[in-house]
DNA sequence: TATTGTTATACTCTATAACTATA
DNA sequence: TATAGTTATAGAGTATAACAATA
């Protein structure tokens, strides 16, 4: 996107990291998307929920993923509705209160995203490939940082 | 996102890596995003597009604002229309290539940018508040890394 | 009243492909 | 023929708000 380029002589060095960043991160993120699109025919929200449901074999409420995936509750809808149409999660009761719902993968989506899981774990190592296992770890750790400071900042703001 | 849980202990740290990357840039896009939103009324595409310019005063034609902005033609024409609209930028005809336009800042374009700038730049610096200047340097050369082999590897396949 | 989840809607962003005009 | 740009369209992705059912 050459957002780079923007980062003039005058500007903080903190403004050139996060247009090298950005820059990579969709570079990143689009081949993940258009690889889950022609391999697999899915899309990164479809594949973001099913992750969640794979490291939560008990299922996650509705509101869960909706806040582990960073998005309004009325998109998790549409998105589980389509997974549960093609039969690779499922709605659950929940008991003890009848409003909620625990979405888990079925047995078929289970087998169906470990099979993703495995290529996209494929693409980001190579997109990584750069990097030696020690430079991996010194990245890991300054993102950490940043996160960690970010959420401490947001709480303060609250 | 809490994409980072993902990670299991059998997965490689570059998954690690690349789930913490991914949230971390989401979570200060979408504040950047809201911002723009909230005090200039303006999207992301949109700051991007005028911040192209502002560093080609001559301007650019349609083709290279499509490259560096990393989106097809069609959308380009449709956000610079949207700012020729409002007077902030302007098509101007390309000597000896009656097919191309330059497009380039209005003087008030320039001065809304200036403006716009200078608050994300705030909100930049202060998303990476968590990190001293060393670490800021040492975290810009290692993405730097990251970027420069994908692009390397990126060409190989052409 | 508050919470869980759904529905309805609208808008931004994007890619694709057909198209026009010019080279 | 090839290139610059536009138009038309479709679909992903998202937020907002009104709503129903249950707590």
């Amino acid at each position: 996107m050459d957002l780079e380029a923007r980062g003039h002589s005058e500007h903080p060095e903190e403004l050139r990291l996060w247009l090298r960043m950005l820059t990579l991160t969709q570079l990143i993120e689009k081949q993940v998307r258009s690889q889950l699109r022609e391999q697999f025919d899915t899309t990164l929200p479809r594949f973001d929920l099913m992750a969640q449901l794979e490291r939560n074999p008990e299922g996650l409420k509705m509101n869960e993923l909706s806040r582990r995936m960073m998005v309004t509750g009325g998109n998790v809808t549409g998105i589980t509705d389509q997974l549960v149409t093609e039969g690779l999660v499922e709605r659950a009761l929940v008991e003890g209160d009848r409003r909620a719902y625990r979405v888990r993968l079925t047995p078929h989506g289970r087998t169906q995203f470990d099979e993703m899981a495995r290529a996209h774990e494929s693409w980001i190592v190579s997109a990584f490939d750069g990097l030696n296992p020690r430079e991996v770890e010194s990245l890991h750790k300054l993102l950490g940082k940043v996160k960690q400071h970010y959420n401490e900042a947001k709480l303060e703001v609250l």
